[in-house]
DNA sequence: TACACGTTGCCATGGCAACCCATA
DNA sequence: TATGGGTTGCCATGGCAACGTGTA
C-alpha cells in the first residue's frame, strides 16, 4: 500500500467541461458476494479553474490546481471536490449509473470584509489582521460534509502568525474570527469513544491551500453519508438510491444533517489509510532548483502541469484502491 | 474587629412569631453627611422552627436552630434569613421605616426523589446514592440572591463521599444531579476581574447544617441588590424606595434579576470581612465531654441553649457592625 | 441478543472583550 | 471625561452517559 501501488485503471481521459477541466476515471467492478449486484464504479474528478478570478480573493493562489480533495457521498453518489468552483452535473442523464455524474459545487459563503475600510472601528472580526481575513479566505473554503479540527486549523493559524509577525490571539478569539468568516461553521466532536476532538464542520481546506500537506495528517478529510454510507459495506454498491438525488443538495440550515443518522469516514482507520497515502504521494511539491537550465522548449509551467498530471494519476489509483478496498475487502 | 468587639445595640428581644421564634435587635442610627437623611436601621433575625415536621428531610437535623445566615437587599429592604420557614412581613404596616418588616420566605424548590422506590431503573439522578440526594436536603436549600462557588460545593460532596464511603461523581455529573435536586439554579461567574469563578446562584447552606463552618470562608455567602445596592454606599439609607416593594419577590424566571443591573457584594474585602467574624466567631460548635457531670437541673439542652443565645449575640453584633460599617466607614 | 464503539447532549471550567457602573 | 473593575456573552475544551448502529 505505497506509492508503488498499481491499480486496475482501465480508463482515463481529460475533458473539457463548462467551467474547466475534468478527470475522469472509469474503472468497471464485478460486484462480489452480495446480491449478485455487479456494478459500475466511475470516479470522475473535477478540477476547474475557479469561475471567478476575483483577484482579491486569488491574489496569492497559482491558477495551475494542486492535488484534488475529495469525498464521496454514498447515500447520493455525491463526489465532492477540492475545487472551489460550481460544477454541473453531466448532461446524460439518460445513464444507468447513478454515480457517474454527481459532482456538485461547494456551497455555503464567506464573509469578505471590505479591506479599504481603514478608518472605522474595529470589531473583534475586522481586528483581526487583514492579512489574517486574507489567509483564511485563501487557505480555507466552505464544504458541506467537511471538517476540520479545531486545533490542526489553530495550529496553520499560529504559524500564520509566526511568519507573518503577526499576534496571534487564543483559540477562543479565534473561534470568533473564523465564525465570523465562514457562516455557518457548526461543531462535531470526531474521534475514537473516549478521545473525540473539536472540529469545525462545513469547512475545509482549499485544493491549492499549502496547507494540503498537512491537512490529512490531521484529519482535515473526513466523509460523510446518510444512513445510506452505514449500510455502504453491506451494499457492495447496490444501485437502489434510496430517494435521494442530486437535487437534494446539502442545505447548511437542514438539521438533519446534523443529526445522528449522519454517519462518517473518519475512523481512524481510514484517516490513516489517506494519510499514508494520498498525502504521502500526492501533496509534495516538486522544487526545482531555480538555476537548473531546463531543455529547449520547456518552462517552468509544463513542469507545473507535470507534476499535475503526476499528482492526479496517482490520486486516481488512490481513489480507487479506496473504492476497491470497501467493495471487497472491508 | 475581633471575637471581643462590643456594638452598639440599644436593644434586643426576642418575640414569637406567627411561624417561631424571632429575634430582633434594633439600633438607632444617624445619618452621616448625605442630604441630611436620619433612617433607622433595624435588623431582624427570623428563626423559627421548620413549618413542615417532615422527618425525612429533617431526620438528621436536631432543631435547635444554629447560627443565622443572613443576607440584605438594599432594594427593597429584604432580610434573607438562613432558615427554610416562611416568614410574613410584620403586620405593623403603618411603620414608616420600610425596612423593618420585610422578611420573606426562602423561594424556590427542590425535588426529593421517593427513597422507597428500590427497583425502579435508576435515572442519571436517582442513581445518585439516596444518601446523597438525603445530604444535598439537608445541608442545602434554594436561595433566591445566594450563591455558591461550584468548587466548593463539589469539595463539600467529595467530603460527603469519603465520610460514606461512597463513589464520587465527577463535576460534570455532580451539576447535573443538584441541578435535578435544586430546580432552577443559574449560574454566575464571580470574582475579582480576570479570576472569576462559577458559582450557582439560587441555592445556600443550609442554617443547621454543619457546612457552615466553612461556607463562608469559601464566598458562600453573597448579598444581592439591584440598582438601589449600587447607590447603597452614595445614599446612606435613604428612604425613597423606587417603586421596589416587598411584594415584588424575586420571581426565579425573571431575566432581570440576572441582568447586569444587579450587583453583588461579594467582593473581597465584604466576603474577608464576613469570614474573619462570622465565621470564626460564631460557628464553632460548643464540645462538651460526655464524662463531665453537669450540674444539678442543666442539661445538655439547657447547654445547646446557651450556645444558640450566645451566637445568636455574637451574631447581631456581628450584623450591626456590618451595617455600621457602610453606614459610615465605606 | 449482547457487546463494542462512534457520536452527541448536558454538564463542567476558563479566556477575552464588551458593557456598565463607580470613582477620580 | 477617563479609568478601573466586576460581570457576562461568546467562544474554547473535556468527561460521562445515553443512544444508535454494526457485529459477533
Amino acid at each position: 500500500m505505497a506509492s508503488s501501488t498499481t491499480l486496475p485503471i482501465r480508463n482515463e481521459s481529460r475533458l473539457n467541461g463548462q467551467q474547466g477541466q475534468y478527470l475522469v476515471a472509469t474503472t468497471n467492478q464485478t460486484g462480489g458476494e452480495t446480491n449478485g449486484n455487479q456494478t459500475t464504479g466511475r470516479v470522475i474528478i473535477a478540477k476547474a479553474h475557479p469561475p471567478s478570478q476575483n483577484s482579491q480573493i486569488n491574489q496569492n493562489s497559482n491558477n495551475i490546481s494542486g492535488p484534488v480533495q475529495f469525498q464521496f457521498n454514498s447515500s447520493d453518489g455525491t463526489l465532492y471536490t477540492g475545487t472551489n468552483s460550481f460544477f454541473q452535473p453531466q448532461s446524460s442523464n439518460a445513464s444507468s449509473d447513478s454515480f457517474s455524474h454527481h459532482i456538485l459545487s461547494c456551497t455555503g459563503g464567506y464573509f469578505v470584509p471590505s479591506l479599504e475600510s481603514g478608518s472605522q472601528p474595529l470589531t473583534h472580526t475586522t481586528r483581526a489582521s487583514p492579512a489574517t481575513v486574507q489567509w483564511l479566505v485563501d487557505n480555507f473554503e466552505p464544504a458541506e460534509g467537511c471538517s476540520l479540527r479545531r486545533s490542526t486549523l489553530y495550529s496553520f493559524y499560529l504559524q500564520h502568525c509566526s511568519e507573518q509577525k503577526l499576534e496571534a490571539v487564543n483559540p477562543a478569539s479565534f473561534g470568533k474570527l473564523i465564525r465570523s468568516v465562514f457562516l455557518g461553521l457548526r461543531t462535531r466532536r470526531l474521534g475514537t469513544r473516549g478521545n473525540s476532538k473539536y472540529h469545525y464542520y462545513g469547512i475545509r481546506v482549499k485544493q491549492n491551500s499549502s496547507l494540503n500537506a498537512f491537512s490529512d495528517e490531521h484529519g482535515g478529510l473526513t466523509f460523510r453519508g446518510n444512513n445510506a454510507f452505514a449500510n455502504f459495506k453491506n451494499r457492495r454498491w447496490s444501485t437502489s438510491n434510496d430517494g435521494s438525488s442530486p437535487e437534494n443538495k446539502p442545505n447548511i440550515n437542514d438539521q438533519s444533517y446534523s443529526s445522528q443518522s449522519e454517519s462518517t469516514l473518519s475512523q481512524t482507520d481510514t484517516k490513516q489509510f489517506l494519510h499514508e497515502n494520498n498525502s504521502f504521494i500526492i501533496n509534495e511539491n516538486i522544487q526545482i532548483d531555480s538555476n537548473i537550465q531546463l531543455p529547449d522548449g520547456i518552462t517552468q509551467d509544463d513542469i507545473k502541469r507535470f507534476e499535475n498530471i503526476y499528482k492526479d494519476h496517482c490520486l486516481v489509483n488512490l481513489i480507487i484502491l479506496f473504492f476497491l478496498l470497501f467493495f471487497f475487502l472491508i
